[in-house]
DNA sequence: ACTTAGCACTTGAATAAAAAAAGTGCTAAG
DNA sequence: CTTAGCACTTTTTTTATTCAAGTGCTAAGT
């Protein structure tokens, strides 16, 4: 347990750290704290002690620890209403009507990592929670048509394919036919339900059933198994510890373009406001991942905020409760 | 006129370059033609004098100057044929036959931006050049909708929109309205065409006529004009000459996403290829944009790779020439 | 009229030494 | 328990020194 003056020490050096990423010496605590640069010190060496507090060399002033950002958040960190600004920029969008929901979250998260300068993520609901609930196609020309795939969770998503000497006739056929047999299969199903259940029967209705088939299995394949949105990739770019990194950067930003690592950001079962600090997230050591679900209807998701481990906990972690808050009503 | 000896030198000096960002002195390249040191610094300061090296300091060996490229890629370069390896990487892609053109190009140029380092582009044919073919609406619940828009020149995209309390009927009538009075106009003009002449008459025939309007004048203004697609986009960050210069950087990021610095990349008339060095292009002073058209059946667009200037211009242009063929074909 | 050996000279990069700045830990006194 | 004071560390900055690479020019060679 910390006493009263470490704890406001701790907070102290956090914050201004956060503001400015250079390591907090002694003296201007003291300054802000009414006592002595020595008795700061003798409180920093303890709080370095408890593994709160790390200092670059022997000699540097203290940095906070991912353990002491974790402690600032659980414990030190208050929760500033948002500020007027803020607030205005996000109304502006929540106001349109006419925006689908992923379209004003979309939105919102972009405006937000332009006022922030961290990157945001917004994540659909995972394949296996998405049904499919309609196929429908769209011819193009003769060889070409679009195929759209609507699913019970609001996802859609087209592609366009080639299919050569096969009627709009067959075609209309054989999608019919998936409708039937297979709707309500949750995607990453479907594959295998076209090969178990659509193949056998296919033959007997439509002639071209072999290139038919094959289309739409790889229609399917391609499917992504999950929407996945990044809003201000190249953030990092800004704050001063990547920009002096080129190796950080490229790590992050390759993190981000992997599916597999972003889809970890979406592992949470409860309900609230996440903070992942350093290790405790997939992307990097140095970066905080603050994420929420979120639940619309049918319509559900998580969006993340990224940004470095010195990020502005108390805004963004205001920032998110109300985006969530104006989503789900 | 450059002499048959000072087409050899800056030859060897562009592709010495080229294949590692070092000055090169006149010890080198004397080595490679017969003759001294002396001669070749001689010949050096003529190239110099005539605009097409460039030294970093007063003693430094010599670097290609944007003019020295220039004249390399008009006279000095020959196209040798691709190398096996790209050549089998490419054509595993061009095989498939299933994949919708547009999906073979972004995958071929997705390989060809890992196998060198470098971003590619594929744009699309601009909105004004784009006819809308047809318009279709999938219901996916009570208020929500998908707008699916189909161009004749196959671009196809989807949005979904949020419309309360109209009907499916209503809906669907409104579509077949606007499917009949405005399609064949080019997306741009759209939105005008709904005004002037939807508007006035849909009254007529929809009860929710405002709201209905309201939604598809959304659609259409949101409509992308033009498919962009970037592969690769942080493979500058491989190159030496980048990635230790974080704003060099930055402005190459940004330019990538602002759309109106990409259009500016299909400004071409002709159909060749083009190779627009430094401040030839707008992206960057540092960096080379090659580009070519390309027109299969009613589809084109302009496929372009972005590197830094002393990118491997012989091997490139024969990468696009490849596409180029096989996109035609 | 070219070519080239030779050399003085310039510049950047690398190394070393010295001085300045920031901050700590500890001791001893209040 | 607090704090003034000071020795000590470490980084940063500055200055100087040397080394390596490469140039331009002159004068001699072909």
């Amino acid at each position: 347990m910390l006493s009263e003056r470490q704890n406001k020490i701790l907070r102290l050096i956090v914050e201004r750290y956060i503001k400015e990423p250079i390591p907090v010496g002694s003296k201007v605590i003291s300054k802000a704290i009414n006592c002595s640069s020595a008795t700061v010190r003798n409180e920093m060496g303890e709080l370095e002690r408890l593994g709160l507090l790390e200092k670059t060399h022997t000699s540097s002033g203290r940095v906070p620890s991912e353990a002491g950002y974790r402690y600032y958040v659980d414990n030190l960190m208050e929760l500033k209403k948002m500020n007027a600004e803020d607030m205005l920029k996000l109304q502006r969008v929540f106001k349109n009507q006419q925006l689908a929901l992923s379209d004003v979250i979309t939105k919102s998260l972009e405006v937000i990592s332009d006022m922030m300068n961290y990157t945001t993520v917004v994540l659909g609901s995972k394949s296996h929670e998405n049904l499919l609930k309609h196929l429908e196609v769209i011819p193009i020309d003769d060889t070409n048509m679009t195929v759209i795939i609507v699913t019970d969770k609001g996802h859609v998503e087209h592609k366009n394919i080639r299919l050569e000497d096969v009627s709009l006739e067959e075609v209309k056929k054989t999608v019919a036919l998936i409708n039937n047999l297979i709707s309500g299969t949750p995607i990453d199903e479907v594959v295998s339900k076209l090969e178990y259940e659509v193949k056998p029967i296919i033959g007997n209705y439509v002639k071209q059933h072999e290139k038919l088939y094959n289309a739409f299995y790889h229609v399917f394949t391609d499917f992504t198994n999950q929407e996945v949105n990044i809003m201000g990739r190249h953030k990092m770019l800004e704050q001063p510890e990547f920009s002096s990194n080129i190796d950080k950067i490229k790590n992050v930003f390759n993190k981000l373009e992997d599916k597999e690592i972003l889809k970890s950001i979406e592992e949470d079962d409860d309900n609230n406001i996440k903070v992942y600090i350093g290790n405790e997230n997939n992307i990097d050591s140095d970066v905080t991942v603050i994420q929420t679900k979120y639940k619309n209807g049918n319509e559900e998701g998580t969006i993340a905020i990224i940004g470095p481990k010195r990020m502005e906990y108390d805004r963004v972690v205001g920032l998110l409760e109300y985006m969530k808050e104006n989503i789900e009503r």
